[in-house]
RNA sequence: GGGAGCAUAGCUCAGCUGGGAGAGCACUUGCCUUACAAGCAAGGGGUCACAGGUUCGAGCCCUGUUGUUCCCACCA
C-alpha cells in the first residue's frame, strides 16, 4: 500500500481476494480444542430456494460479527452453516417448472418428483450460501448441512419415534386449516389473519311445523348445505320455546334441529347461529358437544362436492354468488350488511384457509410446553431484548397441539406404516415389511410428509451430529446464541427449545438475539408486490461489503426494526474510506522506516492521551459487544476512528514529523500501534477493509481474523494528560471559532497570545495550537497587558490575538458578555445543587465532585471573562 | 378482547444500571490546509408526545391520556 494507490477506497478490488485468502487459511475452521472455551452458533437455515434478502443480510451481519469477536478473543467459535428444504415453497416452485413441461405432480409420479427435486436442489441450493459469502460471513463451511440430509433424515426418525412412543405424537380426526391451493394441511402458526371487507347474509330458516321462522346472520352463506343444526344461547329467552324443534334448511329442504349452546352469543346478530361441523372450528365443537352429524361440501381444492347437491362442482366463490341468488330468489335472504372481519390466509400463498376435519398428525404441546416455559424463567435460555419472552409465554400458555402432517411430497416421509389387513399402525425407522400383529405383508407407508418445521426444530443438536454422540456434539452443544428475526420465534425458536430440551435434556441455546424487520425508507414492509425491495449484493457491487454490513448495524438496538436506505449504506462506504486514508498517511510516513508495532518507550503527553482514549473505547467497546450492544460499539468506534484518531491525532502526529525530527519515529509507532488497534477492534464489524490494511502495517500473525482482540489495560491510563490536551483542543477549537465568526482566512495567520496558570501545559501544545489555529507566533505568559485584542475565554485560559482592523471594542464587550451570562447561568445551577442538602447528602460522591469542580472551573472562567471585559473598557 | 413496541433536532434514529441532550443526513458560512471534497473548519436547530407522581435530581422509574405500529385471539 503506497500513495500511488486510488485516493479511494474500492472495495471491489480487495473483498474476493480477502475472502479467498481466508478460506485458504483455514480461518473459519473451528477445531475441537480442550484448552479453548467453544463458542457456537448455528445458522438459520435459509430455504433453498430463497436469494439472499436485506434481512438475510442483517441477521448474517449479526452473526458474523459475535462469531469474529469471539474468535478474536480466543474461543473455539463455530458458526455452522446450513440450508432448509422448505417444504412448501420448494414443492410448489418444482410444480411450477414442471408445468412449464406441461407435466403434473401426479403424472410423473412421487418417485420422478423427488428425483426432480433433488435435482435442482443440487442446481439452485447452494446459491444462497455463495451469496451469503459476498457478506464475508466466517462460517465453517465444512460442516455445510441441509435439513434434508442423510443425518437430519436420522434424526427427525429417531426423533419422531420417540416422541410417538411416549404418546406425544398422535394421529386423529381433528379439524385442521387446510390450503385449498396448497393442498395440505397446515398448522396454526401458518395462517395469518387478514381484515378483509366481507357481508353479512341475514337469512331466514323456516320451522318446519309452519309455525314461522327463525333468523340467523352469517358470513358464508355457502355452507348452509353442510349446516347440521340452528343453536341458539341456553340463556336467551326470545328462542327457549323453539329449543327442539325443527327447522327445514333453505334450498336443501333437510330437517335440523334446533339446539342450546353457550357458545352463541345473545348479544351478537340475532342470537341464532347455523352450525356447520364440517366448515368451522367452533362450529366443530359444538358438533361434538350435541353429536351432531358431519357433512363436509367440498373438496381438497375447496370445490363443492356431491354432498352440495345442483352447486357440486362450483368453487367457494361462485357457490356463494349463486346461493345467494337462490336464497334472494326464494326469500329466504332477509338482507345483506356489510362487515369487515378476520379471514385465515395460508402464510406461503395468501389463499383464505379452508377449516376442514381429516385425519393428520400431532405433537401434543402441553407436556413440551412446560419445561420450554421454564428454562426461559429460570434464566437459561435468555431473550435480547428481554421484552420477547412474553410473547414467548403468551404462545406456550395458549399452545395448541401441533398439526405436523402435509401433503406433500418434498419432505422427511412420515415413518409410520399401516397394515391393510388388521389395521396396525407401526411407526419404524426402517421400513415394514410384515405386520408386527398379523403377519400381513399387505403394509403401505404413510403419504404425508411432516412440516418443515419439524426438521428445522431439531437443528441446534442434529446438525452436531445428535442422536450420535459426536465429537462435536458433545463439544459445541449446546450452542450459545441463536440470532434471529422476531417473526419467527413461533415457528422456530419455540419449537428448537421444547424439541432440544425434550431430546437432549438441555435447552439448544444460552441467549436468543432479535433483530427487528428491515423495511423500506418509508417504513413500509419490502415485498416483491411492492417493488421496494434492495438486493443485498447489487449494495455490495457498489458500495462494498463493509460498508452494506456497517448500515446494518449502526444506529442500531436488538428488536427494533430497521428503516432501510442507500444513505446509510453511503455512510458505511465513506467511513470506509475515511479508514483507507487514515492508513495511506500513515503508510506515506511509516514506509522507508523500520518501524514497529508497540508503544514507545518515551511518550508525549498527545501519545498519553490517545492511548488512554484507546483504552477506555476497547474497556467500552468489549463490553457492548457482550451484552449484544452493536449499534453502540460501532458507533464509538466511528467516533473514536473519525474525531480523535483522524481529526485529532493524525492532526498532531502531521506536527510533530515536520518539526521533531528526534521523536518522529516515536510517532510512526504510535500511528501504527493505535491504527492496529483500531482494525482488530473494529474488525468484527466490517471484516474486509480492516483485513486489508492490516496485511499492509507491521504486524503478528497471519491473518486479522485470527488475532487477539485488544484488552483494556489498567497501566494505559493517563488521566492527566487526557486533560491536558482537552485544554490544548479547547483553546484550538475557541480560536478558530472566534475566527471563523470573523471571517477571518485561514491564510491570515496572526501572534497568539496565551494567558494561563497552567504554563507547562500550553508550552507542550504550543506547536500544535500554532498550526491548527493558524498562527505565526505563540506567546505564553501568566500575564500580558494588551489592549485592543480579539479576547477568547476557555476554562484555563485568556487567548488575545491582535486584529486591530477587525476589533470592535463594544461588539467585543458585548460578545463576552454573552458568554459571560451563559457562564453564570451554569454556574447558578451548579451552586444551586452544591447548596441543596439533599443534592449533598445523598447524591453520590463522585457525582458531588463533578459539580464543585465544573463550578470551580466556571468560576475562573467567569473571572477571566470579567477581566477581558475590564481591560476593553 | 388480550399483549407488546414506538413518540427525542427538518429527516432517519442512538441514548446501557436516573446526574453531559447526542449521531448521521439535510441546512448555513468559510476552506482544493501535501491521507481523504466520499474531505476539513465553524455554526444554527430540541418544552425528549401530553398530564400527574416518585426522587436531592427524570428523556430514562411509576400512574394516566393521546397518537401510531405490530403480535396474539377470532363472536357466526
Amino acid at each position: 500500500m503506497s500513495m500511488d494507490l486510488p485516493k479511494s477506497y474500492e472495495p471491489k478490488l480487495v473483498e474476493d481476494k480477502i475472502y479467498d485468502f481466508w478460506t485458504k487459511g483455514g480461518y473459519f475452521k473451528a477445531q475441537i480444542d480442550e484448552r479453548k472455551k467453544p463458542y457456537t452458533i448455528v445458522i438459520p437455515p435459509p430455504n433453498i430456494t430463497g436469494q439472499l434478502h436485506i434481512g438475510h443480510a442483517l441477521d448474517e451481519t449479526l452473526q458474523d460479527i459475535l462469531i469474529r469477536f469471539k474468535r478474536m478473543q480466543g474461543y473455539s467459535a463455530l458458526w455452522l452453516p446450513g440450508t432448509d428444504h422448505a417444504s412448501i415453497a420448494t414443492e410448489a416452485k418444482i410444480v411450477e417448472a414442471m408445468k412449464k413441461e406441461g407435466l403434473s405432480k401426479e403424472q410423473v409420479g412421487r418417485e420422478e418428483f423427488l428425483k426432480r427435486a433433488y435435482e435442482w436442489k443440487e442446481k439452485y441450493g447452494g446459491k444462497i450460501i455463495d451469496q451469503i459469502k459476498r457478506l464475508g460471513a466466517s462460517c465453517d463451511f465444512d460442516r455445510e448441512r441441509f435439513t434434508m440430509d442423510k443425518g437430519n433424515q436420522e434424526a427427525v426418525k429417531e426423533v419422531f419415534i420417540r416422541l410417538y412412543e411416549k404418546g406425544l405424537i398422535y394421529r386423529g380426526e381433528r379439524m385442521i386449516n387446510w390450503c385449498p391451493h396448497c393442498k395440505t394441511a397446515l398448522s396454526d402458526a401458518e395462517v395469518e389473519f387478514e381484515e378483509k371487507d366481507g357481508k353479512f347474509y341475514h337469512l331466514r330458516y323456516f320451522l318446519s311445523d309452519g309455525t314461522g321462522y327463525l333468523e340467523l346472520a352469517t358470513t358464508r352463506p355457502e355452507t348452509l348445505l353442510g349446516d347440521t343444526a340452528v343453536a341458539v344461547n341456553p340463556n336467551d329467552g326470545r328462542y327457549k320455546h323453539l329449543v327442539g324443534k325443527t327447522l327445514i334448511l333453505p334450498l336443501v329442504g333437510r330437517e335440523i334441529p334446533i339446539i342450546e349452546d353457550s357458545y352463541v352469543e345473545v348479544e351478537f346478530g340475532t342470537g341464532v347461529v347455523k352450525i356447520t361441523p364440517a366448515h368451522d372450528p367452533n362450529d366443530f365443537e359444538v358438533g361434538l358437544r350435541h353429536n351432531l352429524p358431519l357433512i363436509n361440501i367440498m373438496d381438497e381444492k375447496a370445490i363443492l362436492n356431491e354432498n352440495a347437491g345442483k352447486y357440486r362442482g362450483l368453487n367457494r366463490k361462485e357457490a356463494r354468488k349463486q346461493i345467494v341468488e337462490d336464497l334472494k330468489k326464494d326469500d329466504f335472504l332477509v338482507k345483506i350488511e356489510d362487515m369487515k372481519h378476520n379471514v385465515g390466509t395460508c402464510s406461503r400463498c395468501s389463499e383464505i384457509v379452508e377449516p376442514r376435519v381429516s385425519t393428520q398428525w400431532f405433537v401434543k404441546m402441553e407436556p413440551l410446553a412446560k419445561p420450554a416455559i421454564d428454562c426461559v424463567k429460570n434464566g437459561d435460555v435468555q431473550f435480547i431484548p428481554s421484552r420477547f419472552d412474553k410473547i414467548y409465554f403468551n404462545w406456550l400458555n395458549n399452545i395448541k397441539d401441533w398439526c405436523i402432517s402435509r401433503q406433500l411430497w418434498w419432505g422427511h416421509r412420515i415413518p409410520a406404516y399401516y397394515c391393510e389387513n388388521c389395521g396396525e399402525i407401526m411407526v419404524s425407522k426402517e421400513k415394514v415389511r410384515v405386520c408386527h400383529k398379523c403377519n400381513s405383508s399387505k403394509i403401505h407407508q404413510d403419504k404425508d410428509t411432516l412440516d418443515t418445521w419439524f426438521s428445522s426444530a431439531l437443528w441446534p443438536f442434529a446438525t452436531l451430529g445428535w442422536p450420535e454422540k459426536t465429537k462435536d456434539f458433545e463439544y459445541f452443544y449446546p450452542t450459545d446464541t441463536i440470532v434471529t428475526g422476531y417473526d419467527i420465534i413461533f415457528f422456530w425458536i419455540v419449537r428448537m427449545v421444547f424439541s432440544a430440551i425434550e431430546q437432549t435434556g438441555t435447552p439448544p441455546f444460552k441467549n436468543v438475539l432479535i433483530h427487528g424487520l428491515v423495511r423500506d425508507s418509508q417504513g413500509r414492509k419490502m415485498s416483491k408486490s411492492l417493488g421496494n425491495g434492495v438486493d443485498p449484493l447489487e449494495l455490495i457491487e457498489t458500495y462494498g461489503a463493509d460498508a452494506l454490513r456497517f448500515s446494518l448495524v449502526s444506529g442500531n438496538s436488538p428488536g427494533n426494526d430497521i428503516r432501510f436506505s442507500d444513505e446509510k449504506v453511503n455512510v458505511g462506504r465513506n467511513f470506509a474510506n475515511k479508514i483507507y486514508n487514515a492508513a495511506r498517511f500513515i503508510h506515506m510516513n511509516i514506509d522507508g522506516h523500520n518501524i514497529k508495532n508497540e508503544i514507545p518507550n518515551v511518550l508525549n503527553f498527545e501519545d498519553k492521551w490517545i492511548i488512554s482514549l484507546l483504552n477506555t473505547l476497547i474497556k467500552e467497546v468489549t463490553n457492548n459487544l457482550e451484552n449484544f450492544e452493536f449499534g453502540i460499539a460501532l458507533q464509538k468506534l466511528y467516533d473514536f476512528i473519525w474525531d480523535y484518531f483522524c481529526d485529532w491525532y493524525i492532526e498532531f502526529a502531521k506536527i510533530r514529523i515536520q518539526t521533531s525530527e528526534a521523536s518522529s519515529n516515536n510517532t510512526r509507532c504510535m500511528l501504527v500501534y493505535v491504527m492496529d488497534n483500531i482494525l482488530k477492534l473494529l474488525h468484527p464489524f466490517m471484516p474486509f477493509i480492516t483485513e486489508e490494511i492490516w496485511q499492509t502495517i507491521p504486524h503478528e500473525g497471519d491473518s486479522i481474523m485470527i488475532s487477539k482482540f485488544p484488552n483494556f489495560s489498567s497501566c494505559n491510563s493517563y488521566l492527566n494528560e487526557e486533560k491536558e490536551v482537552q485544554s490544548i483542543m479547547e483553546c484550538i477549537r475557541a480560536i478558530r471559532n472566534r475566527r471563523a465568526e470573523m471571517n477571518v482566512p485561514p491564510s491570515k495567520k496572526v501572534t497568539i497570545y496565551i494567558e494561563t496558570n497552567s504554563k507547562n501545559i500550553f508550552s507542550k501544545g504550543e506547536n500544535f495550537i500554532k498550526r491548527l489555529a493558524y498562527s505565526n507566533d505563540i506567546k505564553i505568559s501568566e500575564s500580558f497587558d494588551l489592549k485592543d485584542m480579539v479576547t477568547v475565554v476557555t476554562s484555563d485560559a485568556k487567548i488575545f490575538m491582535p486584529m486591530d482592523e477587525l476589533v470592535d471594542r463594544q461588539e467585543e464587550i458585548k460578545r463576552l458578555s454573552k458568554e459571560l451570562n451563559l457562564s453564570q447561568k451554569e454556574l447558578d445551577i451548579a451552586n444551586s445543587k452544591l447548596n441543596n442538602k439533599g443534592f449533598l447528602t445523598r447524591a453520590p460522591q463522585n457525582v458531588i465532585d463533578g459539580v464543585r469542580e465544573s463550578a470551580k472551573a466556571l468560576n475562573e472562567k467567569i473571572e477571566l471573562i470579567k477581566s477581558s471585559i475590564e481591560k476593553l473598557k
